[in-house]
DNA sequence: TCTGTTTCGGAAATCGTTTACCCAACGGCT
DNA sequence: AGCCGTTGGGTAAACGATTTCCGAAACAGA
């Protein structure tokens, strides 16, 4: 019966195999210089008891912790959790473990966890900063010792390398598409506006809407379900309702499609719709949603990449993208043609 | 400027501070036996270097790593995701890191993440087992000399403590939902039919069917649109077309959906569907969609609390739920009644 | 046989923290 | 003054792996 109080260490191997622990751990390592003899000989004790290096020890000896760890706002969000799946599936084939610690876009708890992350020695960090302009954090960031990348939204002054998909051309493109649809009126919704990635958005809309010589109309208000009924009532209600409507986040582009819904509103006859960001069901739903899509994983992706080619140099093998070496990665996005933005025949 | 270099230890601090390291930890470990004038003087110094103890040579000393593991299918699955936000609130609730692994639902994949996270030391370890049966899994579960908890799907013989929702009684309650309904050819979509929920959604389906003396109908062929399409073209092309459908998960009952409302199927008029697992649009798409609901969150949450009251014993201040302490918990499904089975009137 | 060169293996220092143990000073008491 | 309890603080030994150095075989060539 074998004791479940503590696991063996390399001296109670070395014992149990009549050698060293010079020799154990060089078994554990690759097993250079050692006889194969002896090599097979530990090899089996090291399996029969069980015995797996401590990490803790290892790292003391100043070896890398092989951790990175993830600050973002949210685990559950499709966004962020499929960057996490993808920055998870870098570190795993750079043999490191992921730490993820959700910071809920508050800059106290942000800082709370990098902090902690920073106790724990991980080797780097990829966080979505909750405020790019933040000073603790860029405080913090500046006497770091480890490298760290920044995704979704850049830190200030390019202080750390960053990962992001072109919000601004994105939005433009997007609005484009709407203009060149025949679109007269079409309205911004923007939910909440204090982020980078809606800021960049709203820059990408206004700038399409003045080259069009079209009227920029900005709507911040709708939070909830409630707002969005509310605001989208009064405007169809008001002179010169809209014929097309531009949301700038997920929740907003859910909620503007059953507030039309609810209406009875023809989309996209009587008003069209356009997201920015993809979603599971925006495909499924009646009419389907156009969007603007973003590269969700591989942000996750080139910003692990990216970390592990600051850790190791060029040895970057498992990097598939070509990215300039640079201190902003901005990936394209895409539009995603589906029935709402009045792209194909019916459903 | 600060060297980039090596962080400060605590010898360092003790010599800038002109104390013993013995002080400086004492400072930093809550200030016993120190001195009010040299707790301040050696907490300043510790902010001005911007020191952070080393937790691997805390760890070294015996103690906690503070940190639990989880190892769950995928990262950017939101049944997993969701359970993942909740670990880790109760893993920082308990000043504790989450480390998340994806072992794609595979056993090899999911050992090799094991061992690799016993290597790291965590605490403790949360995991959906790919297979609940792998003799490997139980091998290693016990040699194991940390509390494990298994979410979703228990591992044989309650070897360890597991957390899942209620499959059987919800897939029972739910079959019997559209029995009351009045359906009378009620077939029962499994998907992939290897996993141990699914399993118990089958034994529930078919449970209720065999107390009303209805014939249960399987069909395990779907598991993408493709064959979802065929699957349900066949069956109203043949003798004795369905007129309901229920769906054992969320993806086999999106494309069932898709199916249906590409085929100008009434739903649910000409065939009512229910699904098992709620998903974020189910109330969105038209008509919406009734599912059986499981307590998502919960799982993470409790099966995390649990962990921590194994580690702490009874300490689980943060436990909201008072579970009984048990192996197997079993949190309840519930049904949301929405217009798919028939349940509002029309959308 | 002697020397030089591999090859294999061990002893011991080291990483940064905690902690058991020891020491000094201080003040109050008889 | 002598004694003792209390308080604040230091010394040094762990913890478990890696790694530098060193030594002992083994082996070949002369």
């Amino acid at each position: 019966m074998k004791k479940r109080g503590t696991p063996p260490t390399v001296s109670e191997v070395a014992r149990a195999a009549g050698v060293g622990t010079t020799t154990v751990s060089r078994v554990i390592n690759g097993g250079d210089r050692v006889s194969p003899k002896t090599l097979a000989h530990v090899q089996r004790v090291i399996e029969a008891m069980g015995y797996r290096p401590n990490q803790a020890a290892r790292v003391l000896k100043g070896h890398r912790t092989k951790t990175i760890g993830l600050v973002i706002p949210s685990i559950a969000d499709p966004f962020f959790s499929s960057c996490a799946e993808a920055a998870q599936a870098v570190a795993q084939a750079n043999d490191s473990l992921l730490i993820v610690t959700a910071s809920h876009n508050d800059p106290h708890s942000e800082l709370e966890n990098l902090n902690i992350l920073i106790s724990h020695r991980v080797d780097g960090l990829i966080v979505a900063p909750a405020n790019s302009q933040s000073e603790a954090l860029r405080d913090l960031l500046k006497r770091l010792s480890v490298p760290v990348i920044a995704v979704d939204r850049p830190v200030a002054d390019s202080l750390v390398p960053s990962v992001v998909s072109d919000n601004f051309k994105g939005a433009r493109f997007g609005t484009q598409h709407l203009i060149e649809h025949g679109y007269k009126r079409i309205v911004c919704l923007t939910g909440e506006s204090t982020l980078f990635t809606i800021h960049e958005r709203m820059r990408g809309y206004r700038a399409a809407m003045e080259s069009a010589a079209m009227p920029a109309i900005l709507n911040t208000s709708v939070k909830d379900y409630r707002s969005a009924e509310y605001a989208i009532q009064s405007m169809l209600s008001g002179p010169n309702p809209p014929d097309a409507l531009f949301t700038l986040k997920n929740s907003t582009t859910i909620y503007a499609f059953e507030v039309l819904q609810k209406l009875n509103v023809q989309i996209p006859k009587t008003i069209a719709l356009l997201g920015f960001d993809d979603f599971e069901l925006a495909s499924t739903v009646r009419p389907s949603i156009s969007v603007i899509a973003q590269p969700v994983e591989e942000i996750g992706r080139v910003a692990a990449e990216l970390l592990f080619e600051q850790l190791f140099g060029i040895r970057g093998v498992h990097t598939q993208t070509r990215v300039k070496r640079s201190r902003l990665v901005t990936l394209e996005t895409r539009l995603i043609q589906r029935s709402s933005c009045g792209c194909t025949p019916a459903p």
